[in-house]
DNA sequence: GATATGACCAAAGAACTAAATTAGTCAATG
DNA sequence: CATTGACTAATTTAGTTCTTTGGTCATATC
């Protein structure tokens, strides 16, 4: 009967952000689903925009718990980068949140939604390329410029997963396995 | 003193939309800019998009003619795709016109611009593809599925030369020449 | 009679405004 | 002293008018 009145905040943005987006959640609103006053957001997030970082900040963890669920250290190195990528673009495109998120970006442009996920996308990015530099290190591909790497590497599981699919039948998972690889096997972009 | 009607009105109206972009020039403008009544535009072209793809087409068309004028058969097949590549890429970056369209769907979003821009992309996809199919059939490099490979040559392009300036200091031609042979070299993607 | 023209029209869009909504504050409350 | 919700300044929406624009066509020109 003392309920976290923080979490509870959390939890019922979290579910508005998901459902309406983020521009078309009223901060009137969450108070009502946290059962909460709306003064007492303020006593645990300055604004808004820091309530939904906050958010954001948990769904980036929640992703790299996915995508090192995935991962299994007997399998080849680029196995497992492409089973992490893979794994990673999959909740993406699964997750709720997510979901609304990129769509508010794409149909209503609204800045605070592109700077969360240029801020998700260089996450992801940070996380390939830590990967990546343990596997340098233990010799398991060649040296490179790891920050292009990864970099290159988000970008190209992007084109073939959504762009690709603007104009063409999708890809299966074999066949961008097999592309990446390639990529990834031979000498790295140095 | 018999001056080509249809020449005059698409000068003016590539001059136009080079400087204030699809939606901003009004055809009223382009008549007065051709020296030409409103009416005749359209004896020549059935509307304004009409119009605007046949500038379009002119475009593409000069892009070719660059990327083809930097070829140089005695050059290895790579070096002559980062040529050409990088000659279109730069193209793109320096033509009053594209610079204005890339702007005006960037801002506005404007949907004739949208449009325009993905044609002209899948022309410089084509483009790559011919390119890459008479390298094989040369035996210059190994076969491999080319509408993905040309396809992933520009979005790495594009990738390198745009987004990555996003968040780092721009790369060298050299560096961009680099990562794209190796890419190239290795086994195609299949 | 073939071609060129610009006044004209319907439709789309801008500009303006009033009304409604919303992020954030703060004096009152228990 | 943590919590609250009425309050406010600022933004957004909705409704309306006014303007602009793409496209047509009757008239003028050669």
């Amino acid at each position: 009967m003392a309920p976290d009145r923080r979490k509870m905040i959390v939890a019922a943005a979290t579910k508005s952000f998901s459902l309406f987006g983020y521009k078309a959640t009223t901060m009137d609103q969450v108070a009502k689903l946290a059962n909460v006053g709306k003064g007492t957001i303020y006593t645990f997030f300055k604004n808004k925009e820091e309530l939904f970082e906050e958010i954001i900040s948990s769904l980036v963890r929640e992703m790299i718990v996915e995508a090192d669920s995935v991962i299994q250290p007997k399998l080849p190195f680029t196995e497992n980068v492409h089973r992490a990528l893979y794994r990673l673009l999959e909740f993406r495109s699964q997750h709720q949140l997510m979901i609304k998120l990129v769509q508010e970006e794409a149909e209503m442009g609204t800045l605070a939604v592109s700077e969360m996920l240029q801020h998700v996308e260089n996450e992801i990015i940070a996380y390939l390329k830590q990967k990546i530099e343990t596997a340098i290190s233990k010799g398991a591909i060649p040296a490179a410029n790891t920050e292009i790497t990864s970099f290159l590497l988000l970008k190209m599981y992007i084109a073939l997963v959504s762009d690709w699919e603007r104009n063409h039948a999708p890809l299966s998972s074999e066949q961008i396995a097999e592309i990446m690889k390639v990529f990834l096997l031979q000498g790295l972009p140095t």
